[in-house]
Order: structure tokens, then C-alpha cells, then sequence
RNA sequence: UGUCCUAUGGUGUAAUGGUAACACAACUGAUUUUGGUUCAGUCAUUCAUAGUUCGAAUCUAUGUAGGACAACCA
């Protein structure tokens, strides 16, 4: 993990390669996101691509908000967008908006327009969509395709002054309605929207579209290397094709295969109709794979950062088994993780030969992966409570826990032998008897005999109650999308993805822990105190269990 | 019925014409006061066919499969 990464991405070969021939002198990268909604775990690859190479390669990257849609954008995402970035540990050399730009993008316009290489239409939204023809036939020229240039330039001008409606009049540029590229048939540049903006408010009332702006931004900041996923492959032309007729810095356009995970939906659209129509409790919800549900969730932005450097880059579609993402969760935590003991359902473990007044106090280890973590005291009396599901009153060979006739560890405390239990009315365990060995204190039988099983419990005189959230997945298919005709993602939705306990029992010790501190409840995973925990209310989020072989070989 | 992209173990990612490698998962076994961690071991005739070559995962051709593209979205 240490050794340093021979193998390189293709990414790291064109950027290489570009160095070493001197065709740039440092590389520019840029993050582009649309401040239209939350950032995911998809953009954080991205991320993790577009930071991590300038890091790597002693160049620079920029935030930029393509901010050129102002009915759907909004500076609440602008926020939440910057400060996940930041969380996950990166700093950008300079943040920019693409409407920064609008002037200069306007002015190249006019400089196309006398080039012959742009014009103004009056086409309806449906006639041009009707003379665009289909991926299998050309489109057709419009009607207003050769106005003279003096007509376009004073019509653009009074598209910019607001003397049409929306929708009346587009800039559109000039390449050929036959091209077997639809991105290069007379694609527009500019739309009237009379909409206020989140950054220029009323100033314009034209915007420009995405692959007119996107391409000039770039290569206003200098940008070397521009970085996107795989579907905007197909708008690499139009890119290179704006740059050239401008002749303005030549940045260029690779492309990587987007991230998909197990279970998850990953399209912003989807994330917030699920934040909209209320299947999550919103955009941080733990379950939803937005950086800030994940984060709440209790995972780490190195973790998520290790995720990214796993899985690799490449252009061909992937499907990331969500596992994966708490492979790299469980790796970085139970390095860093505090250790305490909590059960979540529990019952009471009575111990009989133990006076009533018996108070013990035993040293236990912080973090067995880290000594520098030191230790603590618990405390130890004839009541306890442990999980239900260590007691079985008819348990199979292989079973290590509480079962009559059987001994089992309780962690740093002392050997139990179990002897019997008691039932309610209804036949329900309410509680487990048994003896203790008091010269097995901190858990060594002094004859020596080994005892298979420890288990976890903390003290009923003296524990804290808690909350805990557990999570499962919130969709039960692999591929949510993947549905039958009729249905949709919603269909898939997993009804049990969330379970909620309010009887738990955690040892003193995380009495006051900050929103967001991490603990690995001993046997059971990783947990995160949630922003709903206070002092006298504490709620913990299960961020994902431990591995679990015993669960497997049942 | 077009253009473009892609195809290597269960999942990802390497191998840049010269012995198919690494990680994760899975499965064995060892260690263990967390059924966790750790350690050791096992797990592929590179989508198919034909060709070029002393030699092909890599180059060529033809298939096949998957994906992207017909928003005044990004």
C-alpha cells in the first residue's frame, strides 16, 4: 500500500507524455460541476481524477461552476458543492463561474458571426428539432441558416437587448446539417432564457449552452488537460471545432468511464427526486451516496479518497460492487477508530454467584491497532446486558457464545459459564443466568484452558442509553435502473433500508462525543455520532458492520 | 439502421509485439481476549473467427456483445 503505484492510468500516460514532449509546461486541470444539485460519491472520482493528477504533477486545478442554466442553478449548491470538496481534502487554485465569462463568450460570438460561422434562427424549438433529422438521416438547412452577416450581427445584438421572447430566436453555429455527428449539426450557442441568474441577476437574458461555454472557459483558464466522463466523448468535435474557428488556447478534452455502484442510483436527477418526494430524509440522508450522506453516514474522506485510487481509471463501463466502498471504509477505520462496547439488543446477563454489591473496575484497550490510544476503565457488576443474539438456548457445535453448559469471555472482564435463562409468558429469553470465575479476571483462565468465544456487554448499572440508525441498502436491485417496462428506479426502492433502535446500551465512555466522531462498537462495525445526538440524547449511525464469518457459515 | 467509444479471472485495473500481473471478493488453513485484524495458500487457454509475425491481450479484417448520441440540459 506504501510502494509507489507502477501501474499508470491513461490519463497519467497522455499527461506524460504531453510533459515529456513539451507540448505543455505544467498541467491545468478544472472541476466543472453544475451548481444544480449535491455532489456524489461519481463526482468524487471525478474529483479524486481532476486534483489528484495536478497534485501529482505539480500543476493546478480550478473549481468552476458551469452556471450557464439559471432556471435550474442556485448558490444553496454552490455552498454545499465547495464545502465538499474541501471536506474531502482538496483545495482549488482558483474558483471561477463560467458566467464570469459571459462577456468575452459574448464578444467570440460576434467575432463567429463575422466569420460566417454563426447565425441567428427563428426556427421554433419543434422546427429545429424536426430539421435536425435523426442519428440515421441529415437534418435540413434552415431557412435563416444565410442571413447576411450585418442581419445576424444586429439581431443578436437585440437578442441580447431582450426584444424577443424566450424561445423566439437562437444563435446557432454554421458547421453542416449533414454531419453524422448530431452535436455538429448547427448547434446552438445561445438560448433567450428571461430568467434571473444567481451570480449576474438581470444583466442578460441570453445564456450560452453548454458546449459553446464549456470548451471557451477552459481555454480562457488555461486549462491543459480537460477531463469528463464518456458521454461527453461524442462533443469532443464540437469542443476542438470552437477553439480552432477562434483560435483561442488550445485546451483539450479526454474522457473517463463514469463510476457505478451496486445498488445505488447515481444521477442527480434521481437523487432528488428522492430528496424531493420525501424516499430520504434528505440530500444527507446516510443512505443516499451523496458526499454529505456519506459523511453522515460516518465515512472518511481518506477513505473515499482510497476508493478512488482503488478502483481505477479507464474508459470502459463499470459496475464498483458497493462492498467495495466498505472495504476501503473498514480498512481506514479500524486503523483509526476508537474501540468501546454498546449492545444493541440487549438482555440481561445475570450472574449469580456474584454479590449485588460487587463493583469491579477493568482496564480495556482504545484501539488494539494503535497503542498510542492508551486505555480505559469499565466497570463490572452482577448485571449486565449483552446481545440477544449470544445467548441460544439450543445451539449448534460451532456456536462460541452463551448456551447452557458453555463458557464464554466477557471482554477485559472475567469467564461466565452459562446456566440457564429465563422466559416470559410467551416463551421469549428475558434474561440469561450464569457463574463467573473470579481468578479470571481480564479474561485468563488460570489453568489454562482455552475458552473459544469473547463477547462484548457493558454494565446495567451504570451504561448509557442510545439511539442507533442501522442502514441497509436503499435500493434492493444491483442495477436499480434496470427495470421492466412500466416500472421505475422508485420500484426497486428497498422498504426496510432503514431500522431504527432506541434500547441501546454503550458503555460510558461516549458520553459527550462530538457529531461525527467514529467508534467501532466492538463486534458489531463502525458507527458515527449523528448531528441529531445531544448531550442527553445521544444517536449513532451504523456507517457498516465488520466482516462476519460466523454470519456466513450459518 | 448511421456515427463514435469499449471488450483481460467473480469485480476492478495492468501488461505500450516477447513468460498474462496487481488489488478486492471468494474459498482453504494458521494466529487471535473482536467469528474483527493479521499471515499463508488456492482461483484466467485475454469476446469470436480469420490474418500479419519467429512470436499477438496488444497490429489488421470481419463478426458478436455492451455503452453513448436525435434537450433552446450539463
Amino acid at each position: 500500500m506504501l510502494e509507489e503505484k507502477v501501474q499508470k492510468n491513461f490519463l497519467e500516460e497522455i499527461i506524460e507524455n504531453d510533459l515529456k514532449e513539451g507540448k505543455v509546461k505544467a498541467i491545468q486541470t478544472r472541476f466543472p460541476p453544475e451548481p444544480n444539485g449535491y455532489l456524489h460519491i461519481g463526482h468524487a472520482k471525478s474529483i479524486c481524477i481532476n486534483f489528484g493528477l495536478a497534485q501529482k504533477y505539480g500543476g493546478k486545478t480550478n473549481l468552476r461552476f458551469d452556471d450557464t442554466n439559471p432556471v435550474k442553478e442556485d448558490t444553496e449548491y454552490v455552498d454545499s458543492i465547495k464545502e465538499d470538496i474541501k471536506w474531502l481534502g482538496f483545495n482549488w487554485a482558483i474558483e471561477r463561474y463560467a458566467s464570469d465569462y459571459f462577456e468575452q463568450l459574448y464578444q467570440w460570438a460576434i467575432e463567429l458571426i463575422k466569420k460566417g460561422k454563426a447565425y441567428v434562427d427563428d426556427q421554433t424549438n419543434e422546427e429545429i428539432r424536426l430539421n435536425r433529422g435523426t442519428v440515421t438521416s441529415p437534418g435540413k438547412d434552415s431557412p435563416y441558416r444565410n442571413r447576411s452577416i450585418e442581419e445576424n450581427l444586429q439581431l443578436f445584438e437585440q437578442m441580447r437587448e431582450g426584444k424577443f421572447a424566450d424561445g423566439e430566436k437562437t444563435l446557432r453555429a454554421k458547421i453542416d446539417m449533414a454531419h453524422p455527428n448530431m452535436n455538429m449539426r448547427d448547434p446552438i450557442m445561445y438560448r433567450i432564457i428571461h430568467t434571473s441568474h444567481h451570480r449576474t441577476g438581470d444583466k442578460w437574458c441570453i445564456y450560452p449552452m453548454y458546449d459553446y461555454a464549456h470548451g471557451e472557459s477552459d481555454s480562457i483558464e488555461n486549462i491543459t488537460h480537460s477531463i469528463c466522463t464518456l458521454e461527453f466523448d461524442i462533443h469532443r468535435p464540437l469542443y476542438d471545432w470552437f477553439i480552432e474557428q477562434l483560435g483561442i488556447f488550445p485546451s483539450h478534452q479526454y474522457e473517463f468511464a463514469r463510476l457505478n455502484i451496486t445498488n445505488t442510483v447515481m444521477s442527480k436527477r434521481k437523487l432528488l427526486q428522492l430528496v424531493k418526494e420525501g424516499y430520504v430524509k434528505g440530500w444527507d440522508d446516510p443512505r443516499m451516496p451523496t458526499i454529505c450522506g456519506l459523511r453522515r453516514r460516518g465515512y472518511t474522506p481518506e477513505s473515499i479518497r482510497n476508493f478512488c485510487e482503488d478502483i481505477g481509471v479507464a474508459k470502459r463501463d463499470n459496475l464498483i460492487d458497493y462492498s467495495r466502498l466498505e472495504g476501503s471504509l473498514r480498512d481506514d477505520l479500524n486503523k483509526r477508530a476508537d474501540r468501546v462496547m454498546g449492545v444493541l439488543h440487549p438482555i440481561k446477563l445475570i450472574i449469580d454467584n456474584c454479590p449485588d454489591d460487587f463493583v469491579d473496575e477493568l482496564e480495556a484497550v482504545n484501539n488494539p491497532e494503535d497503542e498510542s490510544k492508551g486505555t480505559r476503565k469499565i466497570t463490572f457488576s452482577n448485571t449486565l446486558y449483552i446481545e440477544a443474539d449470544d445467548f441460544m438456548e439450543d445451539a449448534p457445535k460451532k456456536y462460541f457464545r452463551l448456551t447452557p453448559g458453555q463458557e464464554v469471555r466477557l471482554r477485559y472482564a472475567y469467564i461466565v459459564k452459562c446456566t440457564h435463562c429465563d422466559k416470559d409468558e410467551n416463551g421469549n429469553v428475558i434474561a440469561v443466568h450464569c457463574t463467573y470465575d473470579p481468578a479470571s479476571r481480564g479474561g485468563n483462565a488460570t489453568d489454562g484452558r482455552k475458552i473459544k468465544g469473547t463477547i462484548h456487554w457493558v454494565n446495567a448499572k451504570d451504561c448509557v442509553n442510545a439511539e442507533v440508525r442501522l442502514f441497509d441498502r436503499l435500493f434492493d436491485a444491483e442495477i436499480p435502473d434496470k427495470v421492466e417496462e412500466g416500472k421505475t428506479f422508485l420500484d426497486n426502492l428497498n422498504p426496510n433500508s432503514l431500522t431504527v433502535l432506541k434500547n441501546c446500551k454503550m458503555e460510558k465512555a461516549v458520553i459527550g462525543a462530538e457529531h461525527l466522531k467514529k467508534y467501532q462498537f466492538e463486534r458489531l462495525g463502525y458507527f458515527s455520532v449523528d448531528y441529531d445526538s445531544t448531550k442527553d440524547y445521544l444517536v449513532f449511525n451504523r456507517t457498516c458492520t465488520l466482516k462476519d464469518s460466523w454470519a456466513k457459515q450459518k
